[in-house]
DNA sequence: GTCTATACACAGATAGAC
DNA sequence: GTCTATCTGTGTATAGAC
């Protein structure tokens, strides 16, 4: 029951997040969407910025999965494998789930900072990564003179790219194919290839 | 006197707004920051989002600026005159004189969009540059599979690229290095180029 | 643990004297 | 046009009853 109600709150903060930002977002609109009063909220989690952070988790956590499921394994190269959790971060964006967390903002930034399952689950993520980056780079499918980091922050931003909002919002599109093209803006780049 | 007051104003405003963001900056910090009181600048602009939509002119006016200097005329390719934009926005952006707006803010985008200035100045410099990006497509040195508008919005946001900053911070590579790198990344792409 | 009611702080905007 | 002082709304967080 209390895991029941905690997680229904993560997914109103995680909805919100997304559509709104952190600093948009108030406490007052998560109450409302989950039903219950703002004080019982505080009950749950501490502040503003521990219910970010839970929504924070819960992506990352759905992102480690993701790694792990079994339709990676059917992907023997590094470099397919990147591409596919690219799309997967991309669909997760377009259906309005992907908490977007202002750039620089000091509050959050700092409580984030010091928030051990978030690190934690970042880690994770980063780590498996990073690994398929070195691996795909080797292949020779991952551009080898960027440095690996270079890449792995790349993706994540790709993964939040506004990009894909305005081009939805203009609605000449599918969602796959505003997909492919950030797709193909991310990986093959802008320039074209001979 | 009046002009120089307000161009200061719109300095200080454009730095704040590339640290915070706009949410973060406060009127009372643009106050400070320029040496006057919150009143003194409530009467050069009657509320918060017209000092953002200030900066914002000022920044694409530059931008129109860059795309008209002569410089521009020594490169006979339009896709290297993109390059090169995407160069010069970078570097505002790595000198922290690109303001932020958050992506997807209510009060502030709808007065963006009533903005007429704003919406002039941002008018000129897109048309100008899907002018370079349909000649760049002609000539086969940007990818003709993508729409104009992509190319369009892809450099809008790369332009604003938080991998810059990330990059910056990690104070393992010189500024042109990172505008290098993420140069790299925004027209070859993140895969390898055989 | 849930509620109503409220404390507290702060930010955007204004009043009114000079 | 600049200032000091103030209004007003709103948002985070809490008190305290049930």
């Amino acid at each position: 029951m209390l895991k029941a109600r905690e997680a229904a709150i993560v997914s109103s903060v995680n909805r919100l997040l997304a559509e709104k930002g952190f600093d948009a977002m108030t406490v007052d609109e998560v109450a409302a969407d989950v039903g219950i009063a703002k004080a019982s909220l505080y009950k749950h989690f501490p502040s503003k910025e521990e219910l970010a952070a839970a929504a924070m988790v819960r992506v990352l956590e759905n992102a480690r999965a993701y790694l792990d499921d079994e339709s990676m394994r059917d992907l023997p190269r590094a470099g397919d494998r990147l591409r596919a959790v690219a799309r997967w971060a991309m669909r997760v964006q377009l259906a309005g789930e992907m908490p977007a967390l202002p750039a620089q903002h000091s509050t959050l930034r700092a409580a984030l900072l010091q928030h051990r399952a978030y690190l934690a689950s970042l880690m994770q993520v980063s780590e498996r990564l990073g690994e398929w980056i070195v691996e795909a780079q080797r292949d020779g499918d991952v551009n080898p003179q960027l440095p690996p980091e270079v890449v792995l922050y790349t993706l994540y931003a790709r993964a939040c790219d506004p990009v894909l909002g305005v081009l939805k919002s203009t609605q000449q599109y599918t969602d796959e194919q505003v997909v492919d093209m950030v797709l193909s803006t991310c990986f093959d780049g802008l320039a074209a290839r001979r």
